[in-house]
DNA sequence: ATATAGTTGTATCGATTCGATACATCGGAG
DNA sequence: CTCCGATGTATCGAATCGATACAACTATAT
């Protein structure tokens, strides 16, 4: 996963492992350790996705390979293993998707978000008529999961919407 | 930290491994796998924090022993790291806090969300100005994290205002 | 009765990722 | 001029994951 993430942000240029670093972690959802990053720099230069050129000072600079282009794509379409991480990553890189494809990315997300939230309300409503009731805080925690769940289809909808105009825009 | 959640679960009554993992996942938000789950329970055993016996059928029981609530105890007035995942587990668990000090775990909590969301609300304004614009889904990916940080801290205000009630009624 | 399929249950394997650390350079602030 | 934080590459051991193996029990369908 990692892998994909590299290979995304090395997709319109070059950059070194610091600055993959930083730029994964400004997408927001993934403060990656080095000890992730250097040796998923070696694996995917061993592979040829990656080449290394020395840049300025210190800095090795990391661009795409042709062969590194045709394995990107085709995790691109690769399904979503259903993580929020990975639905991320692939919103992130979604405008590399050929536009008529994207839509299905989205709509696959928000069955798997329809799906948690089912889970979500009936063990939230379950744990309350219970016999066994469980303590304030873990109530809470319950409830948390179906707000923000139900918060995140809102704003996924929005997204769709989106796309969907800018399909007939287009 | 699996160590902190198994101590936890254990807490109150004994567990067996698939049990724990049943129990934890229940809790919504970490879907351990056996291959992290029996390893630390081989971990625990080996410091003496839990004991198995054996249970019915192929069952293998784990109970914690005196000096695992020692340490369970010791974890419980341990500061957070500041992860959302360890937050979670600290909360469900928060009952076995003493009741004086839950507050103090809550607004910790507070201000590390609220740290978060100006980071955020940064990177998004920033990225509106910005002449390099990102596209709309990494725009999209942005607004989300600021919007669900503002729905967490909405969340949690709401639990520290039932605590404070709680700490006043009592 | 009996396939057959799903859940329960313990366990291990290799690969991935993490967190801490090491070490060196560079730029700015006191 | 020194100290400190950011930049930069790198490695180590430990924690965790995902897949898999294997067995028993349970329900359902034929």
């Amino acid at each position: 996963m990692l892998d994909f993430a590299i290979l995304g942000l090395l997709h319109d240029r070059p950059r070194h492992g610091y600055e993959l670093k930083r730029a994964l972690g400004d997408l927001g959802f993934w403060q990656v350790s080095f000890g992730s990053l250097y040796p998923a720099l070696r694996r995917l230069e061993k592979q040829g996705f990656i080449e290394a050129t020395k840049g300025e000072g210190r800095r090795k600079s990391y661009r795409m390979t042709e062969p590194g282009r045709i394995r990107f794509s085709e995790m691109l379409m690769e399904t979503d293993d259903g993580s929020d991480r990975e639905f991320q990553l692939r919103l992130a890189f979604l405008g590399y998707v050929e536009p008529q494809r994207r839509l299905g990315v989205l709509e696959n997300r928000r069955t798997a978000l329809q799906d948690r939230l089912h889970g979500a309300r009936r063990s939230f409503t379950g744990a309350r008529t219970s016999t066994r009731n469980p303590d304030r805080y873990r109530m809470a925690l319950m409830e948390r999961r179906v707000r923000s769940t139900e918060a995140d289809i809102a704003w996924l909808d929005e997204l769709i919407a989106g796309e969907r105009s800018a399909a007939a825009g287009a």
